[in-house]
DNA sequence: TTGAAAGCGCTAACAT
DNA sequence: ATGTTAGCGCTTTCAA
């Protein structure tokens, strides 16, 4: 590897490097980065010309020294590989940018106590914002985040004090949603598969809670720690099955805490020669791009992830750019798919 | 949201902030951090308990900009929501993350040309190492990454020629095994079912040679550009039946450039009544999570994408420690899968 | 073991 | 429209 800029020397190329090829002084080389419309269009031009021949980029850590604005969000995802976290995050990420900001992405792995590790990580750098995951966070993560008056967006749920600003929906008014569409149709037993997240949880039991309120036995419930997979939902329903959910005398619906999860439970089913919808109701939850595409196609309740990165966005853009009155909580919704697997 | 520190003005803190409180100067306060065997014990405590009590977090991008050691990493992927690079990264991510190094993460969108506009954004943050997926960058931008000298780990692929360090395998060797192995299980008859990239077109070209030189008929070929998904893989299918891939006379199989095709083709077979393996043979790429769990469970090829993090991270750290004589092209290797598919 | 002094590369007043 | 002057909050010599 060689230097491509003819500098004669191997001196780092700087601002002062420019202004001095360009015979102008340094600030004046700040300038035409941060407010070219101050300069006249000659000295604009010898400065471009100076930085296109050297090469020249402009160092972002000493300006953001200078300017006391780093130009970067700090984003706490619990999983980054988990696609439902990181469409949301490519949405954000995408919008912010054009507002100049640039994301540093970390994984929390579901622990509050990483994720409050994180947050100290993340204000070494001075970001001029931050979004998390969920509103349960560690009462010293929180406490940090208020102290350094850090505008934060919580996006996934929705909270009665937020930190700063929730971008999310009721995780319990979904749930019951699909226990009452459920129940609509005509099913009469219930099983709840879940991952443990705080989320997910919430969900399990308002949907239980809605079951019981029409009068119905309590559903299966089948917990599991960590992230869902296929092998999950597949295992899941080998226990259903043991369990006599689909013993005579009802009529059965799962109801998953994710779609890749009731994914699980369509390939199981599917190799016991089981049929869903005839013999088994099932429900999936997020949405997902492939829940269309299933054989049968995934009845689910979908959540609108993009909208969710969307609209963090542009509300952690209003905190950062302190506009009085901009909004605390902000619903997204939710909404019943019907499609064919109940 | 109020300030936790109870410093009586508003004021930021800082190490000057930390010095005054705990009797000593701002460099002491810098050691404390960086060298702590070089103070006495009682400093350093007096120290750490201020900075307990104000609740500070040092300022990296002061230090970095003093030190010329930005402790970062930037990390250009094609997707952030493809767990193809995804799982790279977090294993990358969590691998450099010992050694002190935070990673900004960026999305190309299997764009060179963006590629090149991200690596400049990156560069103005000093990052101190680089990775970059594939070995296919523009020339501008590869003519940048050399000017600034940065430390820079190319991944998912073998290069003759890297930037400074390659991780990857052979996708030629890979394609032209999987032939192997199904001319081997006697199919006659075969299709390439592939996403455009650079990576996965190579693997189409190689398999066709490898059919074409054991006197076979070309494979029917479907490409589409963009990311693999359910409907591409059950498209796909629906095309190839159509053209007659399952018509008598021979033994047929699909190669697919990776699983997520290879289930979706897996769902249109049972939306259509067809067997696999029995009047298809299907092989995926990739050995995701979710392979083995299909049903039938998936032939495929085995990429370990940790491994690939893993590998990354130790080639970058070395070349960022400036240690001589490390390797400049990592083979990982990869793996035929033999299950139920093919 | 600690302090004093200089400087990293930039931005932001304030002058002119 | 441009130059001058001061920092931003650290790390790093060099002295003591």
């Amino acid at each position: 590897m060689r230097a491509a800029e003819p500098e004669p020397s191997g001196e780092p190329v700087t601002m002062a490097t420019i202004a001095r090829i360009a015979g102008v002084t340094q600030p004046t080389v700040s300038r035409a980065f941060n407010h070219p419309e101050k300069l006249s269009p000659e000295t604009l031009d010898k400065i471009m010309d100076a930085v296109r021949r050297t090469g020249y980029v402009p160092n972002m850590v000493a300006g953001g020294l200078a300017s006391n604005r780093s130009r970067m969000l700090a984003a706490i995802v619990p999983s980054i590989t988990n696609i439902i976290y990181s469409a949301l995050v490519q949405t954000f990420a995408a919008l912010v940018r054009e507002r100049g900001y640039q994301v540093m992405l970390m994984e929390s792995g579901f622990d509050a106590e990483e994720e409050a590790r994180l947050v100290r990580t993340a204000l070494a750098r001075r970001p001029e914002g931050l979004l998390l995951t969920g509103v349960d966070h560690s009462p010293a993560c929180r406490r940090m985040i208020e102290g350094a008056a850090l505008p934060t967006v919580e996006v996934w749920d929705l909270s009665a004090q937020p930190i700063d600003v929730c971008v999310g929906f009721s995780h319990d008014g979904a749930a019951r949603a699909a226990a009452e569409w459920l129940l609509a149709r005509g099913y009469t037993r219930f099983a709840v598969v879940s991952a443990d997240d705080p989320r997910a949880l919430r969900r399990r039991t308002a949907f239980c809670e809605a079951v019981a309120a029409a009068g119905h036995p309590p559903p299966d419930e089948i917990l599991f720690p960590g992230f869902a997979s296929l092998r999950r939902g597949r295992d899941a329903l080998s226990r259903l099955v043991a369990d006599g959910l689909l013993a005579p005398g009802g009529k059965s619906a799962i109801f998953c805490s994710s779609d890749v999860l009731a994914q699980g439970i369509l390939i199981e089913a599917q190799a016991r020669g089981l049929s869903v919808p005839r013999d088994l109701g099932l429900m999936g939850f997020g949405d997902q791009d492939f829940a269309v595409d299933l054989h049968p196609a995934l009845t689910t309740v979908r959540v609108d992830r993009s909208m969710l990165g969307q609209r963090a966005a542009e509300a952690l853009i209003l905190r950062i750019d302190a506009v009085a009155g901009s909004e605390r909580r902000i619903d997204i919704g939710y909404r019943i798919i019907e499609r064919d697997s109940a």
